[in-house]
DNA sequence: AGATTGTCTGTGAGCGCTAACATTCCGGCG
DNA sequence: CGCCGGAATGTTAGCGCTCACAGACAATCT
């Protein structure tokens, strides 16, 4: 910096001057000092300005190592979203997100230097844990829910179960049944609790829900049984790849679709219309998601860097992001919402 | 640091020994200063630390924004590895991944004062541009073909194609039809040429090959197209959810899978097993790939950091990951090769 | 005994930048 | 004509850390 100074005849304030679009800087100069940074192939040292301004342009997200379509889906947002915000993104992976090991990485996060956290969490014991971490960096959690002190943002759960349940009932399924995801995982809770209370409200039986991990595997093992059950008619699995595995152990059953059963998954793959059939399913906008989350994110930032008071770095404000039901062959026969038709959209 | 020492009643530069476990602390020394930077909450300031050291502990991987199964796992892969190793993984995603855009990348990256790079290409285009990039950084290129002049790590998609071909000549197909990946894709070319020398070695005819572009839509197409011809007795499908599609489209024209139509896929997506027919394809370790290639970054910077030489900063040394046939009732229908032996491994 | 080696610790400088203040210069005002 | 204010630029002091060196002291060797 010194020596493009030097080069243009100004100090090296009047180079930083120059380079942080200062306005106090002459026409005149700021073409010189231009004209000799680029003759000096002068790149600025971020490492150094983020040790002298306290500020980094620096996110962390923390997310488990999954490749399933829906947090790789919102990472991707997210860093779409960074980097018109002019930030950085840093990621801290995890092969468990369980109550131990978000807090670690939160800290390595912090340690790298990070301005702001964003966490995509599933697990209810890591949600938990993210209430107990120390609130001195702002932080937003992707993470279905409840409040629970820090900014949220996510796809509406609830809602997108009832639009669903409601749908098959529409049809006129007596009642629903449901492969749910995990136990822990806060989305398959949100979407029992939506399937549960929109059967009540219509008063359809509650059949007691299957339990799932996502993969497909375990989809189809939750259909062999469902296929043993005559009075099965319809379906509500909480997301796409178990419904594969449902559709794959309800062919292997001859139990026809949809005229015997009728499934809705959940997710919106890009691979759902291709399944055989073409599945109905809830659309999450994971992108969406990711770029609400960081926009939340950096206006605690920007808040903080102008506040008086760093006391609270947890701003309140989250957003819900509403899901649609898209209606395919698995649950509605006809040709207008054959394959053909979610070609033309 | 100085109120640690303060404290503990050393230097500042002593707490710094004991931070970076320097062998010439007394015990006694070592305890006292950890207990002060205990009592007085110390966290160490990594950037501060860079900017000294010149050492930031940080890559850059530049990748598509793709949530294609493929990318996304190596990325996974990659950061796994580089928690292990004490690095940090900062993300540059991109929409498109062309000539332009990956330079642009590399210099935000390198602005941002990464040690090293890794970038996972797919596009010819892109892995050309590649070559010009200024080789003042270390860096390590996921990319399917030719040596470049950098370090690649990569499946053999060559030898990925031949397992498939060569399974379903095996199989008595007088020869085998290819759905391509998009033209641009060196992995899609690298899995036409081993297909179509597998082809010429045997005797067989090379039928002109359909392009798609990954997407299970571009599959189904393909699919309609192939279904129509009655001498189409094997497909080799470039990825599986362009599988996925044809295996729909087949359904579609009531041509059996396996009895008329074999198919095979490539990556072994975890879904693949619950296509209807479960999928045989050809498994790629993208996890190893991401970790071999991150290995070799870590090489390459730190051969560079003891060099004295800093001139060529571009080591030789790649990695070619093998695939492996996974065989399952898209091309075998009897039971050794049923969902039943998948959920057996 | 003196010289030599090695261990432990402290001092000063500086990594490359920005913040805050100081200075210069200029035109416009009473 | 002198004074004031604002624009353009310079000066100084860090940000929090590590590096290179220097010093103190004990153990070992000749």
């Amino acid at each position: 910096m010194a020596d493009v100074g030097r080069l243009a005849g100004v100090s090296h304030q009047t180079v930083s001057r120059v380079i942080n679009g200062s306005r106090h800087v002459s026409p005149s100069t700021r073409s010189r000092v231009l004209a000799a940074m680029e003759q000096l192939g002068y790149r600025p040292n971020s490492i150094a300005r983020a040790l002298a301004t306290g500020h980094t342009k620096t996110l962390g997200v923390v997310s488990s190592d999954s490749t399933l379509y829906g947090p790789a889906s919102t990472l991707f947002g997210i860093e779409r979203a960074a980097h018109l915000a002019g930030y950085f993104i840093v990621i801290a992976s995890m092969r468990a997100l369980d109550r131990g090991t978000i807090p670690e990485a939160i800290d390595r996060l912090r340690l790298q230097g990070v301005e702001g956290i964003l966490v995509i969490v599933s697990d209810a014991d890591a949600a938990d844990a993210l209430s107990e971490v120390s609130p001195d960096l702002p932080l937003v959690a992707v993470v279905a829910g409840p409040d629970r002190g820090f900014p949220i943002v996510s796809v509406d759960q609830v809602e997108g179960a009832r639009l669903a349940t409601r749908h098959l009932l529409d049809l006129g399924h007596p009642t629903v049944h449901h492969v749910a995801g995990p136990p822990n995982s806060l989305e398959a809770r949100q979407r029992i609790a939506g399937w549960r209370a929109t059967l009540e409200e219509a008063g359809a039986p509650v059949p007691p829900p299957l339990v799932g991990d996502w993969g497909a595997r375990s989809g189809y093992h939750a259909g062999r049984r469902l296929a043993r059950e005559p009075q099965v008619s319809a379906v509500f699995v909480a997301n796409d790849q178990m419904a594969l595995g449902l559709l794959r152990a309800m062919h292997e059953a001859e139990r026809r679709i949809p005229d015997e059963v009728s499934v809705v998954g959940f997710d919106d793959t890009p691979e759902a219309p291709y399944f055989t059939p073409s599945l109905t399913t809830i659309r999450q906008d994971f992108g969406e998601v990711g770029s609400r989350s960081l926009a939340a994110l950096v206006r605690a930032i920007e808040a903080d860097h102008s506040a008086a008071d760093h006391s609270d770095h947890r701003p309140q404000e989250g957003s819900i992001v509403a899901p649609e039901l898209i209606i395919r062959a698995s649950t509605v026969g006809h040709a207008a919402t054959s394959l053909a038709f979610d070609e033309r959209s």
